[in-house]
DNA sequence: CAGTGGTCTAGACCACAGG
DNA sequence: CTGTGGTCTAGACCACTGG
């Protein structure tokens, strides 16, 4: 048994794999326990330990203390999405970054933001909106509320070369966030500075930032028609 | 210098995080080595591998050998989506999952189609479109290819109670896969299935899934209106 | 070439939860 | 109560890569 072929956790890895792919392992099956596998793949159980919680991790393994580990059922597909600055996103197409300041005020927002942010109703907020271009046709448009109580340095800025999106990254810090994707269709209004038709479907990221419990920033991105996000699984 | 206070990785890990919270470690500085923090913390050199390559693998950190570890500068916003079974996602929500097969055929697909899938322009595909509702109501238009030569078996079966969508996943295995979100506008005959206006805006997801340099299907998922895929950083 | 992270080992103790 | 995964340790060697 002792097979002198796995001499580290990526070997390990890759024949567990082999053997769920293959079906010697089946969705559902309960596998060797470490010290098993440790044993019959000559290592040590750090090493097969390593292997496992980083496939389940992934997903592809459901483990727990004293019931084992088990291939997962439904192996639910994992995808990791890096949500870069805009600006980084464009260049590292090849393509021209281009920013336009549309509308920068201090004002009470709709009831809906306040709720969202958790700050009171009264409460003035930085909303700042603009375009983002790639070699100069529209490439999305960011409408953000700053949560100046907490970001009192964003009052200084006038955010008219450097865009809120990368300004907040790399000076403000957060602890947590909360993201969701979805179509909406283009208004008239966001039409005519995306330069679109009416009504195009448009792809979103709304993003609402928190520094413990106090929010930092909310923004919605709305892409020009035709924009993916794409990952590998 | 030795602090009995970080025993274990979680908590080597929250210190970290808090000293890049409040910026003691600024963006793109260059932190103490392993060893240094091992012995600051006063536990294993190992421990503290384990809390900053969790760290660096949720992209807050960027470690090179020699080079050391650094706190990223632009820190990559890393979201994980969860995507299921979508009879999970809505029973999951407490919704009656219902399903119809709205085609099932055996043809030579569009030249688009083959070329995705990297198959020969002659080579039949089983093509299958279903309708996933959520309480009766129309959640999801599902528009897959099969690859037939890779999942022989998916030739016998009708399609009918079991949507493509979960017996796929329960019955095939797969090395990797690709996949794009965005948002298109509903066609004609979409809006009629989907019991919503003409050119509502739709969230898509495309998928193409491999085994082994061998695509397995392509398949197209449109969300009824108002859909959100969320998920926290 | 030398410093840093990457990993392996053997052994140990612990936390959790199934039976 | 007991088996399983989760983790820590001390020490060691290795792989990569910056200077």
């Amino acid at each position: 048994m002792n097979n002198p072929t796995f001499r580290n956790w990526q070997s390990v890895q890759k024949e567990v794999l082999r053997r769920i792919h293959a079906r010697e392992w089946p969705p559902g099956e309960l596998i060797p326990n470490e010290a098993d596998l440790a044993q019959e793949f000559g290592c040590a159980r750090t090493t097969v330990n390593r292997a496992l919680r980083s496939l389940a991790e992934s997903g592809l393994l459901d483990r727990r203390r004293k019931a084992g580990t088990r291939v997962a059922s439904q192996p639910v597909a994992r995808a990791t999405l890096d949500i870069a600055i805009i600006r980084a996103d464009i260049e590292d197409r090849g393509q021209k970054y281009g920013y336009q300041l549309i509308e920068r005020e201090e004002v009470i927002p709709p009831i809906s933001i306040s709720a969202a942010m958790a700050v009171e109703t009264t409460q003035t907020l930085l909303h700042i909106r603009a375009l983002h271009l790639a070699d100069d046709v529209p490439y999305a448009l960011e409408d953000r509320w700053i949560n100046i109580q907490i970001v009192p340095s964003a009052a200084a800025e006038s955010f008219k070369t450097v865009s809120a999106n990368e300004w907040l990254l790399a000076h403000v810090p957060y602890t947590h966030g909360e993201i969701a994707f979805s179509a909406n269709s283009a208004t008239q209004n966001q039409s005519m500075t995306l330069n679109c038709p009416e009504h195009s479907a448009l792809f979103t990221i709304d993003r609402l930032t928190w520094d413990n419990d106090a929010a930092v920033t909310k923004v919605c991105l709305l892409f020009a028609p035709g924009h993916q996000l794409r990952t590998v699984l």
